[in-house]
DNA sequence: ATTTAACCGAGACGGTACGTCAAGTCTTCAC
DNA sequence: GTGAAGACTTGACGTACCGTCTCGGTTAAAT
């Protein structure tokens, strides 16, 4: 199976809408104003960065009354999500079904973990990402609702490409998929977010070379090419 | 040597000034105020949260003017670093040495794990640290500031501990060290910043098992325990 | 001829509709919505005041559509006089044809201020009239509006009444009875728009016997000028 | 004693400060914008009328932050209302002591009448004083204020007036000088606010001659009262 | 007897202003 | 002569209503 790997999270996020309020009619919603919001964010974010975005800055650039804004979402973090969504999947719920599987698992997950390095580094991506970050470390709800329509989906793709090599023999079977899946990604993400080293596919390629092999050196190896045999 | 091991963060910082100002005279400074703000900040985002805290309110809380924040700190962030440094630190610079070496790197490693994991869930480190992650995702030189302070000694340290272990053969050689703590500390750090899932002395464990082993299954190994042989 | 002198305004109105609105078919119009914005409009004016009066407010207490109101009234003005006026007639049209004439000039006059001043000291008047006023003060329109169907018509009654006087010799020929209509009421009005005094009956009876009596000494001078004697 | 009469309310006014607010530190005060505030508040309601002034109008005319306004002005009728003491006593507390007394009653009084026709003829006055009545009808507190420090001292002026009359013989010794105030007064501020008829200076001097007079007839009554028969 | 056009309740929409809060600057007073 | 106190301008907040505009659903007149 082909799939498109420039792209990682951009391809596997569930649209929806994160609103909590009270329910206005949500028939009568104008799709206009809705679509006209959510790109005005996108924009200002990359224009004027998180710190100076308003809700007064996104109305108007959107050409909208503030209340509109209000009357949908219930907070700038759940605007930016909602507006990060439509940026990643464009609109669709039709999602990709799965990621790389060739049989070759550390050639594969490098694909995919320089597809997630490069989407981490193109701005277009990367400020309004940092943006919601910001507000997932302060708003429980809103990482219950990025957890969930976010990280999740795209999780599971990972365990399940983690799942097939498992049963090729190529991981191991105690090994707990979730924390596999951290040890993949969770140094990539962290580096990016603390920008605390830069942030390119040779890193992306160390990564998965030294989750896939372990820190111990392979006593087992020399062993393994033991001329006795 | 011995290191009490329940907090990490806290003992390895190296307290300063995140100031850039242009210089006022330092040498005049009151130390009353600054450690009142200081102790008030904290305060103040244990009490109120981050997202509502102010300089005015920590203004009035510290019963000083709000100039005397202004002439002394740049931003809100760098306050709250400096906050964040006298909570961690009591305000000393001494610095512990070194972390625990007993020989044995897998418990060794999961002691430290547990006392970082530990400390992202004690409430009075979890909200200030938050809150300071907030700033350093968007804020690129107080990330710098946050590199050089606080990720850069303490990794240090880390890296020293595996050093270590790589002498006595039981790290590979050709493992890159700023990768081997990113694979440690990462999951946890992201699993904390995301609430992706529950953070767990166990899940410590998890991780620093799985980090050491790697996620391939060891054939080798079986081989090498062949009875046959 | 006898009159319930108890309600003055109350008595003389005439009914009608201020909209000056491009027609709507008012053959189709629902009687149970204009009778229920009216109601609703002096409700609230009553609970709230008038600063607090809204068209949505009243949209909603009378159960009805905000375009409802909008299609049928030009202002909230217009709709409160319109209140109004249902509140002092009753929504009928047939008015009583004259003051009470019994005679006695002054004990008439008593009895027509003491009952305007019963009418603005009843909060069920006051504070829709008031409202009224403030609109009046400020909009010209609305203000000739209130002039033609209100005020007019009562001065009339008050003109036809000093009139039926002057012929009978109780008013002298030259006095312009408008002049006197406003001398006898004016005071009264003013007392109660800017509360400068206590609204009395005590009040009402003083202005008519300064009002007709003037404001000179009578003896001295009448008798001066009746040196025939 | 001579005064110059072409202006009445506006030589009267005692000038102060109507907030209510809990203190903020008026020694502090900026006077700048106190008077900028004024200005362009009374401008203001001379160009867009007081329907369509706001706070946030004034503010910006007067390059002020809204909060300079509510920090000193309760509501906009208080504000009004200083504007409009600004306008009537330039900012002088020093009084003019007393209206003209020339020893002929009924001229002095349609001086001060027709002076007062003059000043509510006047556009500069007339807007501010409508709206200024707009937020009296409905504000006691207001209008206990318009009373204690516009409309007291000035009816005290008046009272002066009459009661030097009446010691001369020129007002009839039982006749309440409130009243007789009213019943001058009256007439003319009703028919300006009302509109309910031209404010011309005939009519001031009309209203003069009928209440000195009374509505009566004279030569009838007072040479049947004559003693001498 | 059915069309058809208007009114009706409802309420979303683009706006304006509200009154509040805090930011960051500047001035004044007291120690 | 520093620092608390706090007034100042600025600008965004989130709310309340404005007056306009659909939207279905009655409902009464005209087919």
């Amino acid at each position: 199976m082909k799939v498109k790997t420039d792209r990682l999270v951009s391809r596997f996020a569930r649209v929806g809408d994160v609103s909590q309020k009270a329910a206005p009619d949500a028939s009568r919603r104008s799709e206009t104003a809705r679509r006209a919001i959510l790109t005005a964010a996108l924009d200002l974010v990359g224009k004027v960065g998180y710190a100076k975005l308003t809700i007064e800055g996104i109305a108007t650039a959107a050409g909208v009354g503030k209340q509109t804004i209000y009357r949908w979402w219930p907070s700038k973090g759940a605007l930016l999500f909602d507006a990060f969504l439509t940026l990643t999947t464009g609109g669709q719920e039709e999602q990709a079904a799965a990621l790389p599987d060739t049989g070759d698992l550390a050639a594969d997950m490098k694909l995919i973990l320089r597809a997630t390095v490069n989407e981490l580094n193109d701005p277009r991506y990367d400020l309004p990402m940092r943006a919601l970050h910001t507000e997932i470390v302060l708003d429980p709800a809103l990482a219950a609702d990025y957890a969930k329509r976010l990280d999740e989906p795209l999780r599971e793709l990972k365990k399940n490409r983690l799942r097939s090599a498992q049963r090729a023999g190529q991981v191991a079977e105690d090994v707990d998929l979730d924390v596999a899946v951290d040890m993949l990604f969770g140094p990539i993400l962290n580096r990016w977010l603390q920008r605390s080293g830069p942030l390119t596919p040779d890193y992306a390629d160390q990564v998965v070379d030294t989750a896939l092999r372990g820190l111990r050196p392979r006593e087992a190896r020399s062993c393994f090419e033991c001329p006795g045999r």
